[in-house]
DNA sequence: GCCGTTTTCGGCCCGACTGTTTTCAGTCG
């Protein structure tokens, strides 16, 4: 986990004393808490202390709701980590806009030290050996030192340490974000399915964050099954793409690609296939929690085997126990397979335990695109071409749904080309046969004041309306809420798309109060949707869990301007499983006869 | 610092790889 130095020091909040009219972001707590951790790591304080603020900093990341409306519930203690004493900690940074423990750890600990655990290598005990010894206190005089060749006569280092520094600190500068889905996705098929190729690697699964259906990606993790591990590993590192072995084992290799990607591979024999996915699959907090359960079932439990352990605490190696598939590990301790786009530590072991782990949405329960655009406005296809584009992909019925009057750089429909699109719809209908259907809807825009584009009167003659905020993103929070609450309130709108407007890495999502959206949304029935563009995939993961638990239905679209872009619906299908939806929620895999009558009662025909 | 069909203290996952050592510490996942 990195920590975004940057974006907490340009954080107004840390900087102003006595706020009382500021929002505290979940963001800036999460980020100040990563940095007690760091500190307090390099510090020598106990694990368990400082893994006590790492994993709350992680889970205050995936909260779908704001600290600040928390504290005012006196629900902080719900998020999984919270005690006594971080809460009263969160609540001095909802209420000061600083933390006092964070600044006397700063005195101790210069946040440049903190900065350099940073680069790959460079650890806690390193970062402190560079500080005391030489007085180094930024990543700049760590490279200069590096440079000089100062860092090889320290105790415990050599050329080589002081060479792999070097090439981190100058690869970082290259490369220092995580990377998005939606790149890292087809790079890792395109390796996997390379080492493949080789007849001693029998098969492979991607894990890791991608498996679990994460929107960024810090590495790709592979796996795979095979023979011969020398083989398969150098196949590996001979990649066309492969800059730099990090390094190369007999079960485990690192790389880093051209385009600054990391990619690890571990190789295993088939029979312990299981236990190697399980525990490279992840999230490192679900794995400590499984193996702690192991413990209690009288096992050991890592990548290899479950190993049973007797009454002195000894291993028995020779009764250990092997698994081919995640299957048979989880069975093994007695619960059932737990969906990996689940395992975030976020209450699916509770579940399983229970035997109420839901029933996620997969690709094949998908009848229905209900957001793609045409040649009408900005798309690249004519209604014709996506509607044998979506049924060549095994849809049952779409719906088109172009930009409206404000959106003019998309050539938006004014009133009069609305019109004349329905009855072109209704033509490519006929022309299309039986067992295929193209409903007519739209893309409204919201406008700066809250006005939708297109009157009631209207709305009312489409079969499904989508309310959309496309500009303006950067309002004030009562602003952007209140324009949002608008188009929610309106019984003809049927679903908000793409709801926040993130664009993941490039633009932060609009600051609306998700309390107030949640509570209307769920008064009126209108659906959210899950934008499956793996720039977008908005909501994300952890409001699409809280819509599912307040009953707010869900749909999956692709928001396609072009045909490539109907397959991006497997990228919205791993965010819903990631927010527990279930397929019964999602209304785009409801029949076409279930989706109309529940917008029918939505106040249209 | 958190947590509890081992509850208010004593636990809190597990192994591979590298470089510097000469048996291991540090880092990473």
């Amino acid at each position: 986990m990195e920590i975004a130095l940057a974006r907490l020091y340009n954080s107004p909040t840390t900087n102003v004393i006595g706020v009382d009219n500021m929002t505290v972001s979940n963001q800036t707590v999460a980020d100040i808490f990563d940095q007690c951790a760091k500190m307090l790591q390099i510090k020598g304080e106990s694990v368990h202390r400082w893994m006590a603020y790492s994993r709350v900093a992680e889970a205050i990341r995936d909260l779908p709701r704001d600290l600040s409306a928390m504290a005012q519930d006196r629900t902080l203690h719900d998020i999984p980590g919270v005690g006594k004493v971080l809460a009263e900690k969160i609540e001095e940074l909802l209420n000061t806009g600083q933390l006092a423990f964070h600044q006397e750890l700063q005195k101790e600990v210069p946040l440049g030290v903190v900065e350099m655990t940073e680069i790959h290598g460079v650890g806690p005990k390193k970062a402190t050996l560079f500080w005391k010894q030489l007085n180094i206190t930024t990543v700049a005089q760590l490279e200069q030192a590096a440079l000089e060749g100062r860092l090889a006569t320290l105790e415990g280092m050599g050329k080589k340490s002081e060479q792999k520094i070097l090439e981190s600190i100058q690869s970082q500068k290259k490369h220092r974000d995580r990377t998005p889905l939606g790149v890292a996705l087809p790079i890792a098929k395109n390796i996997l399915a390379y080492v493949l190729e080789l007849d001693e690697a029998l098969h492979g699964e991607i894990a890791g964050s991608i498996r679990r259906g994460r929107p960024t990606i810090g590495d790709v993790d592979l796996l795979v099954a095979g023979t011969n591990p020398e083989a398969i590993m150098q196949r590996f590192v001979s990649h066309g793409e492969v800059e730099h072995i990090n390094g190369q084992g007999k079960t485990k290799s690192s790389v880093v690609l051209r385009n600054g990607l990391q990619v690890d591979l571990w190789v295993l024999e088939p029979s312990r296939f299981g236990t190697a996915l399980q525990y490279a699959s992840g999230s490192q907090m679900h794995n400590i929690r499984i193996r702690e359960i192991a413990l209690k079932a009288g096992y050991s439990l890592n990548e290899h085997a479950l190993t049973p352990i007797n009454a002195a605490g000894e291993l028995l190696s020779e009764q250990e126990i092997l698994c081919a598939t995640e299957e048979a590990v989880y069975a093994h301790i007695g619960l059932p397979w737990i969906a990996p786009e689940l395992r975030e530590d976020n209450g699916e072991i509770e579940a399983a335990k229970a035997q109420q782990l839901p029933h996620l949405v997969e690709l094949q329960h998908i009848r229905a695109d209900l957001h793609m655009h045409t040649t009408w406005s900005d798309g690249s296809k004519t209604i014709r071409e996506m509607a044998e584009a979506a049924r060549a992909r095994g849809l049952e019925y779409i719906c088109i749904t172009d930009h409206s009057i404000t959106s003019r750089v998309a050539n938006g429909l004014g009133i009069d080309r609305l019109l004349q699109q329905r009855e072109e719809v209704q033509r490519v209908n006929a022309a299309m046969g039986n067992g295929f259907t193209i409903l007519h809807g739209t893309e409204m825009d919201i406008q700066l004041n809250g006005t939708l584009d297109y009157p009631d009167d209207i709305l009312e003659q489409l079969d499904f309306v989508i309310a959309s905020l496309h500009f303006g993103l950067s309002q004030d929070r009562a602003t952007i809420t209140k324009r949002l609450l608008n188009a929610i309130n309106n019984p003809h709108v049927d679903m908000i798309a793409h709801m926040r407007g993130q664009l993941i890495m490039s633009r932060e999502p609009a600051d609306l109060d998700m309390d107030q959206v949640f509570a209307a949304a769920q008064k009126t029935g209108i659906a959210f949707e899950i934008n499956s563009n793996p720039k977008r995939l908005d909501l994300e993961a952890q409001y699409a869990r809280r819509a599912v638990e307040m009953g707010i239905p869900i749909s999956i679209n692709t928001d396609s301007h072009r045909i490539e872009q109907l397959a991006n619906l497997d990228y919205g299908i791993r965010t819903a499983r990631r927010g527990w939806v279930p397929s019964e929620r999602v209304i785009n895999t409801w029949s076409l006869e279930r989706f109309r009558e529940w917008v029918g009662k939505r106040g249209k025909a």
